[in-house]
DNA sequence: TATGAATGAGACTTCATTCAT
DNA sequence: GATGAATGAAGTCTCATTCAT
């Protein structure tokens, strides 16, 4: 960002730009969203958009970071209230729908980063990485104290698939209409439960 | 298309065309490649590109349809090979080792899907989607006739799961480096093989 | 230049956007120039103006050129036509009155060059120089025949001196009313009359 | 300019800020330098600068204005130390010396006053020109003590001569490296002398 | 049918200037 | 008086598409 916005009203404003960016980058895509749209959404002039942001990349990246530091907060809280020992079943449940609750909140979340992923250079992609590393780094520790008996590759590649799947199939069930997304979220954990059950048994936590 | 090329040439043109699209879109985004672009690597001239494509969105589209055909195409013979009974996890084995070839060798694919959904209109999606559907169709009914005690709408879940998560992952993989693309491919093998074996046990056809 | 045209009616087209912006940088300077106005002017669309300059700065750059151009012909023509011996004031005479005709006849030579000067990196400019340079280094040569006892160095520096004043008195009298103007010229004349005569004497050649 | 400091703090602001302009059109030239650049190098808020200034062009015209009067007070003080007769050699080598340390120690003269010719209506030239026409007349006055022969009109035109050629020149060596600068000045006192000579003689004053 | 020069709407971004605090 | 965030007009340049040749 251009300029830190210590003041409310300026603050107000940063956000109002980025909610007016994400509507539209969900509505048209990235590409076909003007700055002067988001501007004029925002209830901002352009010139303003251009104080906090030196330009529009840099509006898709503040999204994507503001989603990252929500969905790491998301993953965070989860984790920290998971007791042991659980069943499984339980655990996936909660995770998949933090997961849903999220997606449907965040709706721009993988509209976002599909265009960062398609929009930025190496560079810019590996210091957002460390972010989405971060997250399944969490994952993977979670895991690690399930299932003593894994390495950290193979943690993390889990890890991996549940946050990628998790993530595809609920942003797949986002745009489906009422009764196939139902059956999505139920898949979706069917699919979780009996990939981690492989690894980790039925019950989670010191009893399992 | 505007003009169904029935001349060798012309076929050979529009391929041309496609691969120079299929190449472009890959590297640098839909919307950053410019038609002559597309024009100047296909070695034809702009004007015949818009003598066979009426604009560039339909140069997905049939970059799309390309993709679906062969898509089809692998996936038919994929299941007409399959013999009954056979061990789940070498038919998963098969399944994601052929999607993994797929994606290997039509990288462009999720390239292409993925600025498809992202760029047209919800009608000029449905239209694609009946394509999408068609493949998803086709799993759908190999799945039925393993365990029929399914309804349809399951099926079609089931098999959506299937294709999406593994397009997911292995597209997933083409982007890791090959220590974690191994990992990446096993664990989706293994994902699927107990997903599956949920439904239809650890044994295909009659005997399973 | 990006394209270089060859057709008849490109290259008028060329000419008109270098005549459009040579009148509008004489009239209002190099920045106050939009190239929509000299689009306009020229009776072009922008888009066309883009196919043949890459930017705005490379209008500026070919309307140098072109000047370097006419005024390296001027010279040669003028030096061609020297007989020798004549009396200096005579050449002196005739050396003025070519650069008066081409200050009169290219009024934007200077607008033009001020703002080169200004404008562009060491490294364009020295690309420039090549040319101001060789057209400094025939008057060199030329006052080499007239003075052998000169060093290189030296008669670089005198026929700098020579075209930098008159071309500089002469910018200056193109600005002034006819009755300046007029003793602007024979200043001029007289100026570079005794600045030689010190250096070659008051005739021109062997018998001098 | 809009208010006319009087406190000690506000002439030093004023100063500052010329100096900050002088130092960035110097280097960007007046078109590239932003009022904020301004401001900024010169440690004060742009709204101070609006304050002494109505624009950005009355900073330019403060500039010129500034050199203008230190230009006249070189002069002054180079003609009341003229001792009449002296050798016209010497004259010029310190006319030229003076305005040589003037050139050097006032870079920006030159870049502000091809700026001002190039922005500024007739209107506001002319308003110029009074002090440009005072210096040159101040030259003139000069000069028509030491020939009596020579109208008003004749003696403004050498004046206006004298001034733009040695003002070119050295404007000119200001750009060149060490060996050139050095033979530019040397000609340009050779230049000088000559054409001087022609009009008064070899030396100056009563026994001339 | 084949070509590619021509078109011009519209995108992103800057920056001189104002005015609420 | 001092400040600097806010403003929005305007500039440069791109590129999908057309159509005369």
């Amino acid at each position: 960002m251009r300029r830190q916005p210590k003041q409310a009203r300026s603050q107000e404003r940063v956000s109002q730009i980025l909610n007016a960016a994400e509507a539209l980058f969900i509505e048209q895509g990235y590409e076909q969203t003007t700055t002067r749209a988001i501007a004029t959404r925002a209830q901002v002039p352009v010139g303003s958009l251009y104080q906090f942001f030196p330009d529009k990349a840099a509006i898709l990246k503040a999204l994507a970071d503001r989603y990252m530091q929500q969905e790491y907060e998301l993953f965070a809280s989860l984790h920290a209230a998971v007791p042991e020992p659980m069943p499984l079943a339980n655990y996936v449940d909660r995770v998949v729908e933090a997961f849903d609750h999220f997606m449907t909140h965040q709706p721009g979340y993988r509209a976002v980063f599909e265009q960062v992923l398609g929009l930025m250079t190496a560079g810019a992609i590996a210091e957002m990485d460390t972010y989405e590393a971060r997250i399944v780094d969490d994952l993977a520790d979670f895991l690690g104290r399930l299932g003593p008996g894994l390495d950290a590759a193979q943690r993390r590649a889990i890890a991996l698939v549940v946050v990628e799947s998790v993530g595809n199939l609920l942003w797949l069930s986002l745009k489906a209409d009422a009764p196939l997304r139902a059956r999505l979220i139920a898949e979706t954990k069917r699919l979780m439960t009996h990939y981690l059950a492989s690894y980790f048994g039925k019950t989670i936590g010191k009893a399992g």
